[in-house]
DNA sequence: TATTGTTATACTCTATAACTATA
DNA sequence: TATAGTTATAGAGTATAACAATA
C-alpha cells in the first residue's frame, strides 16, 4: 500500500530535480506543458486541466508572465475573460523541455522491458479507475 | 508515461482528503506514520525518513507540538540532540488515524482482486528500482 | 573543529472569501 | 444576477545559509 507512494516518490524526485534544474516549478511546469501544441486556454479551463484553484493559478501565471513564458490575451468577443498563450520564449521553452524532460524519463524506462512496461500501465490504469471518483 | 502522475494524482487526493479531514497536512501525517510503533527518533533521522530537510522539520514538528501531539525529549547523554517522540494524545490520533486511513483505502483496494493487486505491487516494485538512483 | 538543530530569509503554493468588471 | 478572474488574507511547506550550542 505504501507502494504506490515510494514508487511515485523515488519518480517524482527524479523528475523535480530536472524541472528545477530549468528554474521552473512543478505546478509552473505543469501549466507550460499543458498549454504547449494548443492555441491558449482560458484561466478556467487551465485551473481544471492543472488542478489548482483559480486563485492559485493567478498567482502561477503572474510567475510565468514574469519570466516572459506565457501571456495573457484578451479575446475580442468577450472581455470578461481571456486566454493563457505561449509567448515565442514560452514556445522554445516548451519545445525544449519536453523531449528534455521525455529523454531523461525515457532512460530509466529503458531499462524495462516491453513487457515490463505493458503490464505497469495496465496495473497504474487499474489503480486510476480505482481511486478516481 | 503520464500514468504514474495520474494514478498518484488520483490516490493521493483520495488521501489527502482523508488526512485534511482529521485536520492534518501531508507532511505532519507522514511524520506522525513515521513515529507511530517507535520510541521516538532524532530530528536528523526523522528528517531523512520523511525527506524534507532538517529547517522545514523544525516548523513541522513545532506545528505538531503545538497540537499537542509531539514532543521534544533531550537525552541525558547528548544535549546536542534530542528525541521527537509522541505524545499520548498522538500515540491516541496514531493508533486511530492508521487503521482508519487503511480502511479509508482499503474500500478502493478490495474492489480490485488478489491477482491484479498482486501485478500491480510488482509493477510499482520495478518502477521504483528504475527510478530510484 | 564537527555535529545537531534553530533561525532568518525569501519564495511558492495553497484555499477561501471578498471584490471588480463584464455579460 | 451570474460569470471570469483578481486580490486580500493567512498559513504551510520549501531550500539555503548563517547561527548557537554542544561534543
Amino acid at each position: 500500500m505504501r507502494s504506490l507512494a515510494t514508487s511515485y516518490q523515488a519518480f517524482y524526485s527524479h523528475a523535480d530535480k530536472h524541472i528545477r534544474s530549468l528554474g521552473l516549478t512543478v505546478p509552473q511546469f505543469d501549466v507550460i506543458v499543458t498549454l504547449g501544441n494548443t492555441d491558449g486556454m482560458l484561466m478556467n479551463e487551465l485551473a481544471q486541466k492543472t488542478l489548482v484553484t483559480k486563485g492559485t493559478l493567478t498567482g502561477i501565471i503572474d510567475r510565468l508572465e514574469q519570466k516572459d513564458y506565457v501571456r495573457r490575451e484578451i479575446p475580442p468577443n468577450n472581455r470578461r475573460c481571456f486566454r493563457v498563450v505561449l509567448t515565442a520564449s514560452g514556445e522554445v521553452l516548451f519545445k525544449q523541455i519536453f523531449p528534455e524532460h521525455i529523454e531523461y524519463l525515457k532512460e530509466r524506462f529503458d531499462r524495462l522491458s516491453p513487457e515490463e512496461l505493458e503490464s505497469i500501465q495496465t496495473a497504474l490504469d487499474k489503480l486510476h479507475n480505482v481511486f478516481s471518483d
